[in-house]
DNA sequence: CGGTATCCGTGGCGATACTG
DNA sequence: CAGTATCGCCACGGATACCG
């Protein structure tokens, strides 16, 4: 990765990288289009695949299978498999995860702003 | 968009599909490969195009356009064009942009936790 | 200096078909 | 039911050349 260039560079200290690596971080985990929404779900307790499939319109097997497969090695989500005919597997949120709720307030917060403004783009500003 | 079909969604509610909206739009303005990057850079004071260029290795200019551009559409950066010869153009935070602030300190706190699981999970590092 | 325009390869992602 | 495998499009992004 191009971090080694950084490191190199005299215009950033460790701090600058460390923190960029952890912010980067963070972004990959939970910057896929369909993970936020398939969090939220699980928030809610466990959920099956096709029952997440029905409950977000637009998302393809494929996408839903790999997203899902993203989340749990990041150990965000985990995957239960019951070897019961028909198969059933149930995703469910980790303790890990849930620590993800701050992050998701703090841009739900900021979200707010970001709408209003773009929405009106040239108004004065609020408040 | 797809979230009309959200919206007709009976597992969906108001509250559901609003925060999906604004979190959405707080990932789209800042997940973009170099953005955070550069709003880095330009929390310390303005900088020119080539300077970002030298102090973001990797970048090519079609990519440090692009984002800047974007960054500019969503106001968190002003471009200020000094009509001089040779021309000058310096690129700066906004208010706006400042406020950012909190969710990427929301960001390294949750990063620190995630990096040091994921280099615990499996020894090889792939970065 | 600070860009824009253009070509082009890669891969993200959807659609479809198949499997245990 | 819960996926995997495969094909194909096209947007993302790099490289290069050109412009005010």
């Amino acid at each position: 990765m191009f971090l080694d260039e950084l490191r190199t560079d005299p215009a950033y200290n460790e701090e600058d990288i460390d923190c960029y690596i952890h912010v980067s971080a963070t972004i990959q985990a939970i910057g896929g289009r369909w993970k936020m929404l398939i969090l939220w779900h699980l928030e809610e307790g466990a959920r099956r695949y096709n029952e997440l499939r029905r409950l977000i319109p637009g998302v393809s097997q494929k996408m839903l299978t790999q997203q899902l497969k993203e989340l749990e090695q990041d150990g965000l989500i985990e995957r239960k498999v019951y070897p019961e005919t028909p198969p059933r597997v149930e995703y469910v949120m980790t303790d890990y995860g849930k620590t993800l709720e701050p992050i998701f307030n703090c841009m739900y917060d900021w979200g707010v702003i970001h709408r209003k403004r773009s929405g009106q783009q040239s108004a004065a500003e609020t408040d």
